[in-house]
DNA sequence: CACTGTTTATAGATCA
DNA sequence: TGATCTATAAACAGTG
């Protein structure tokens, strides 16, 4: 049996733990590596890290005290930011640098700023004049989507080729023409402002993102690199702005488009990404997820100072711990949602209640979403099987995407020297999620300081107990490669915040709009008045980002359900009155409504509640909902005139998709504007069904342009159509 | 006593 | 599946 006997261990033979578990396997891997190769098995003071006396990193003299280490080795390997390229240098060739990236890297960024706020992506060229306002460091300068999206893909990429070039036992490579401009030029724009004379500056960053920043505490940061050039071929794509990296994405890693565009753009036609066409109605899911519980960090950034500025930053809690998209593939057993996969429910959900449009009484979608979210629970919801439960209730800052070596990091990096004290404060200022008084994560903190080799402990702090800290690194080209790095993803998580903060406000500003064009509305048409109540409850909370989406997608549908079909008619109302004229196997029509959606006579008032609060409430939690009820009850008619693989009528589609019928001769395949359609659809009749949809957000490669006046024909079977003209409309949303 | 620093333990996620 | 990384919790000692 292996006994954990600390030398002279600070006290730990009191402690319960070692005294009664210390022969489990977690704790014996560490230990016993302790005990077969060092020569003072226990004497954890011996093994510390601390390089308080020999805080210069020579390659020879540490990696003989690594070799004779096992421990130290892999605590040095822990934080692979900076010491670990001392150990690189001299493995063999033959050995490449496989642990060269930081350990996030094999995450990517991006998801982790999803998890943070999965609204953060947008677009940002409508944005990019939006200065970072509350970036703590410096000014970034204009960051573009593909920048940003070029910056992980290209540290993740590209830095292991790159350090594989740095790699002293390598030749040094030769510099291309144009990759070694424009490294050149890079460089000469990242030369630390501070850099010490006689040292060169960094010549192997032309690889990352513009650098338009400098290094703060860049005396710390200078570069020893040797040559550059290294990863030509990538380095071209870059330059050229191949998107070919983009392959390496995941629609995992992309939970979900702007809701931005989403509600606004696609109210009712939402063909892209719903739920699968195969899925049958009845196919639904299953696991009732009623997002009861919630992570230890949850729970503590629920109890978060309410003193945040962030606070508006989007939807709602993340448990940091399902950073990644494989988190998302057990949903129904997480308590707390992963930001990567959560999705894009929520206005795919308001497409899907948009499908639905008023009911039999006239009340309109939004006035009834205002009750029903207030009424629903989580039991309500029917959640599919790959689906996140994410509470958005809180409004607490969540936890930023960075550990807390990360953040110390910045924070010494910011400040050269900090005591703990001042790291706590530097933390806590700029990350509201950290101003909670809760002292746990500051107890994580001290752990990292302590545990991480790349953190000094220095000299004692001038007043107070303590000491100052430091980062114990040298000034490796490695260093300097990773530090570019993480700065670049600070200053992308402060931009990112930044844009995101303007897009609620402009948001907000476009949700006023439509209501005073909602008001104008009103008081042409008295007898769709909104309820009072309701219009007081929708400015109220006109606040929250999620909700403010589904208001104006509701706001939207009202809209479009209330403009006459006289003047400035769109072709797409004409084609609903056409299609309502030309199709008389559905009952009832309304023709109080200009605009028929097709299942107004099919929902009950109650079923529409139901629905469009289990919607609503998915966009809240930002979950993919599928509303079993209002299935069943929406299609119960129609499932009974079709087969289990098109449950759905075709009329149904048609209406749903906003196809229009086109009768008319075959004009043959092949040339631009065709209408070709088969005759089996109109039973025997040459019968085209024509949409205005873009084929691209089908997923629908066309071999040739399509004049924007022109129309293409994309369901000319009955297959097709079903296929894709199953999820627009339908209840089912993803 | 509060703060600081160290150490151990454990669990979840990720990756090879 | 084991190794690794990360977060978290907790115990304990040192210090002002």
């Amino acid at each position: 049996m292996i006994v954990n006997m600390p030398v002279n261990g600070t006290g730990n033979a009191s402690s319960p733990t070692s005294n009664s578990s210390s022969n489990n396997n977690n704790n014996s891997s560490t230990t016993n590596q302790n005990d077969s190769n060092s020569n003072l098995p226990g004497d954890y003071n011996f093994l510390k890290r601390k390089f308080d006396d020999q805080e210069e990193l020579t390659l020879g003299h540490d990696y003989e005290h690594i070799e004779a280490n096992p421990w130290k080795k892999r605590h040095l390997d822990y934080d692979a930011g900076d010491l670990q390229f001392h150990l690189q240098l001299e493995q063999p060739p033959s050995n490449p640098p496989a642990n060269a990236a930081p350990a996030q890297s094999s995450t990517s960024f991006i998801n982790d700023l999803f998890a943070y706020d999965s609204s953060l992506l947008v677009p940002t060229a409508a944005y990019s004049h939006c200065p970072p306002s509350s970036a703590p460091l410096e000014d970034n300068g204009g960051w573009t989507g593909g920048e940003l999206l070029e910056l992980d893909h290209r540290y993740n990429s590209g830095l292991q080729a790159e350090l594989g070039q740095l790699n002293a036992t390598l030749p040094p490579p030769t510099p291309t023409s144009s990759s070694a401009q424009n490294a050149s030029n890079h460089t000469q724009q990242s030369t630390p402002q501070n850099a010490s004379p006689g040292q060169n500056p960094h010549q192997n960053q032309h690889f990352l993102v513009p650098q338009k920043q400098r290094i703060l505490s860049a005396g710390r940061r200078t570069s020893s690199g040797s040559g550059s050039g290294a990863n030509e071929a990538t380095e071209v794509d870059f330059e050229d702005k191949n998107l070919s990296w983009l392959l390496n994405f995941k629609f995992d890693e992309f939970p979900h488009l702007s809701p931005h565009n989403q509600v606004l753009g696609q109210a009712v036609n939402l063909p892209e990404g719903s739920a699968p066409p195969h899925l049958p109605p009845t196919a639904v899911a299953i696991s009732t997820s009623p997002c009861s519980s919630s992570s230890p960090s949850s729970a503590s950034a629920a109890s978060a100072s309410a003193t945040s500025t962030n606070q508006s930053l989007g939807s709602g809690m993340v448990d940091q711990r399902a950073r990644s998209p494989k988190s998302c593939s057990n949903a129904a057993a997480m308590p707390a949602g992963g930001g990567g996969c959560n999705a894009s429910a929520g206005a795919s959900a308001a497409g899907g209640v948009a499908g639905v449009g008023s009911t039999k009484t006239g009340r309109k979608f939004e006035e009834l979403v205002m009750e029903v979210t207030s009424e629903l629970d989580g039991n309500d919801m029917i959640v599919a099987e790959h689906v996140v439960v994410e509470d958005t209730s809180s409004k607490a800052p969540k936890k930023p995407p960075f550990t807390y070596t990360e953040l110390i990091e910045y924070a010494l990096e910011d400040k050269g020297e900090l005591t703990v004290s001042g790291i706590y404060q530097w933390i806590s200022d700029r990350f509201p999620y950290y101003k909670s008084n809760d002292d746990r994560w500051k107890n994580s903190v001290r752990h990292n300081l302590s545990i991480n080799p790349h953190f000094r402990k220095g000299v004692k702090a001038p007043q107070g107990a303590g000491h100052l800290w430091a980062i114990s690194s040298g000034d490796s080209a490695e260093n300097v490669l990773a530090w570019e790095h993480k700065k670049q993803r600070l200053d992308l998580f402060f931009k990112m915040e930044s844009i995101n903060r303007e897009r609620i406000q402009q948001h907000q500003q476009q949700q006023q709009l439509q209501q005073q064009h909602q008001q104008q509305h009103q008081q042409h048409s008295p007898q769709q008045q909104q309820h009072p109540a309701a219009q007081q409850q929708h400015v109220a909370q006109a606040s929250s980002c999620m909700y403010d989406e589904a208001a104006v997608a509701a706001a939207t549908l009202t809209q479009e359900m209330m403009q006459p079909s006289s003047g400035g008619s769109t072709d797409g109302n004409q084609q609903q009155q056409h299609h309502h004229h030309s199709h008389q196997n559905h009952h009832n029509h309304n023709h109080h409504h200009q605009r028929l959606l097709p299942f107004n006579d099919l929902l009950s008032d109650d079923e529409l509640r139901k629905t469009a609060g289990q919607i609503l409430n998915g966009i809240h939690r930002e979950v993919e909902v599928q509303s079993v009820n209002s299935i069943i009850s929406t299609y119960h008619d129609v499932l009974l005139d079709n087969d289990y693989l098109n449950p759905i009528h075709k009329d149904v589609v048609v209406t749903e998709s906003v196809l229009r019928q086109q009768h008319g001769s075959n004009l043959g395949g092949g040339g631009h504007n065709q209408m070709g359609g088969n005759s089996h659809m109109g039973g025997g009749n040459s019968q085209y069904y024509i949409t205005e949809i873009d084929p691209m957000e089908l997923g629908i490669q066309m071999s040739h342009q399509v004049e924007p006046s022109e129309e293409e024909v994309l369901f000319s079977d009955e297959f097709n159509l079903n296929y894709f003209g199953y999820n627009p409309g339908s209840d089912i949303v993803a």
